[in-house]
DNA sequence: CATGAATGAGCGTTCATTCAT
DNA sequence: GATGAATGAACGCTCATTCAT
């Protein structure tokens, strides 16, 4: 279990690179990640083999991270519209409480450095998202539109509200209300209309 | 007079910066851009102060590029859903004519090197684009939320759809259709539904 | 712990610069001093942020051998003409066996890479010499004159002995003596004449 | 006699020349120096086969400047000390009136550009007054010293009065009557005596 | 395992010089 | 001759990665 080095340490790597390459870019040197973790420059690499390693834990990581946060407090049963409201509302708390997670993971996922087994593992983190995305385009007009699309379609309109909130987020409750109703529409089907 | 700077050189130093940007990021050395236009590293300077001011002048004339194909034909007096769906045909069919122009756009978009200047001047030619949208918002169900979401989401379902388009082009034109369906329920409204 | 930064390395650096740039000039390359030194280049910047930080150092560096050089065996109690003749002597010595520290401490003195601190630094580290001028000067000519007058015409005919010791070695002795005579009937009053 | 070119051109490339290096040191590109003369940097380059060249051509022509500066109202009967006097403030009221010029010329004198024949050049634009020096060298104490140092301690002691002057020129006339009068104690000599 | 100095390839940019116009 | 774009070698500096301690 307890792989060896310090889990701690590691931690602290992710944490670091987040906020620093959310405020540098991905171009931000490692020893700078280093020393915000408190830790010196050669140690990172005991953690990471290389950079482009720790650029692919931390999207899996800062994916899964917000996958499990978006799925808290779901309850199956529900009414789907019910599961989706829960999804959104938990998907945009996140991202107004994380706004540094988000756009590491915006430069991450367009960065051409993550690898196939990397976005593999992602979509494995999303599955559950995935299979509720499916419930409601199964009986809705992205019925017969490819694999994959339904939850895309969300994804980037998802993307979309984010950015209003990110950019001001005193008014986070409007625009998650109206990218939600759009969600609704985009998905469309009897079981998530009002 | 000496040589006169030359249209063609500047140009062909752009569509090589696509082209290198696209296959290696934009951290590719401007030295293989240069080369890969045929000019030596040196020329590159004198039609671009800078790396940054290169990428200015490129994220804004693909941007604009993108948006002359897509109001290709425009007639503003027909019907609405008819002028949306030649605006997202001609743009499905750029992108994919154009993935490496897609793509660098992505890469550009999310650099942080675009200057506020240039962004407002990409705006300024996408403004014919914002009016249609406009129109459409104004008496569907996002007729309530905040300025720019409508087509913040038009855009993020175009960017979903180009992904699918590029990484598959076979089907692009099923891929278009879901794009074009999910887009007229997202701005709603009576004009746009079949 | 990692290795310490080397002492060692550090004086190689100061050293290669030195017979380095006496040979090139302050526009040689930081590149060639490092090879000089038996260091990488990039290890240059470890022990020096910039190529003007490294010019600072070796100013002060140079300015301070010279200084303890030229100061060695003074005795504070022998007559003034004595302390004199043998801060003259050590000096011209010092030039004789180190042409190639004066002629970097020429070319860094005129080049406007020479901070503020610096300079004042390396004013401290003549302040021993100054003084004794300033015993001189004082029951002199130079007496009204501007402060730092009579340290400055001394430096300059030094400066100008140098040259003739520089260029004609073999010669060296009658140049110190002429020099040494200029000085004395420069600075003039009862201490100095013979 | 009138070679080719403009000699107008030429002369505005000196002048041009002197007032950038003076600002920027002897690293100042071509390209300026041509812009600040208002002539295009390929021309430079018909007026001077290299900036080496230039600095060459340059140096000459500040040497021999100041070099008639002051000889200016010379009488070669008048008693030797009122020569200097002449000399000297010829020399200093040229310094406070060209201190661009004087500046240029310190750079260039140690830069190591200066070829043999330019120097020799040099010294026969000095000529005259070698002579004179050398005539006050014959009968003081600096009788027997090399060929050359009279004049060179001459010129170190004019270069430091020349600093005080430039750093500080409202006191200009008070540098110059103490650097005349330990001048007129360095080359020593009935002629000189007050 | 932690440290941080050492390494050296690589990059953006400059600039003396050349040459097409 | 004048112009200024073209050239390409060169430079200072960075930074991912290695390795001695």
């Amino acid at each position: 279990m307890a792989r060896s080095k310090s889990e701690d340490k590691r931690n602290g790597l992710v944490a670091a690179a987040t906020s620093v390459i959310a405020a540098q870019g991905l171009g931000a040197p490692t020893a700078l990640i280093a020393r915000e973790a408190g830790v010196s420059n050669g140690s990172l690499f005991t953690y990471f083999e290389t950079k482009a390693d720790l650029f692919n834990q931390l999207f899996l990581e800062l994916k899964t991270d917000m996958a499990v946060a978006s799925l808290a407090g779901r309850a199956a049963e529900t009414p789907l519209r019910e599961q989706f409201r829960r999804l959104w509302d938990n998907w945009m708390a996140w991202v107004t409480a994380n706004p540094d997670k988000r756009r590491v993971l915006a430069l991450l996922s367009v960065s051409g450095e993550i690898t196939g087994p990397t976005k593999a593992a992602a979509q494995r983190a999303m599955a559950e998202i995935a299979e509720i995305v499916g419930q409601a385009r199964a009986c809705g007009p992205l019925r017969d539109a490819p694999a994959g699309f339904a939850e895309a379609a969300m994804n980037s309109l998802a993307e979309a509200t984010m950015d209003f909130i990110v950019s001001d987020p005193a008014r986070a409750g409007e625009y998650r209300q109206a990218g939600f109703g759009a969600l609704c529409r985009l998905l469309g089907g009897p079981m998530l209309s009002e």
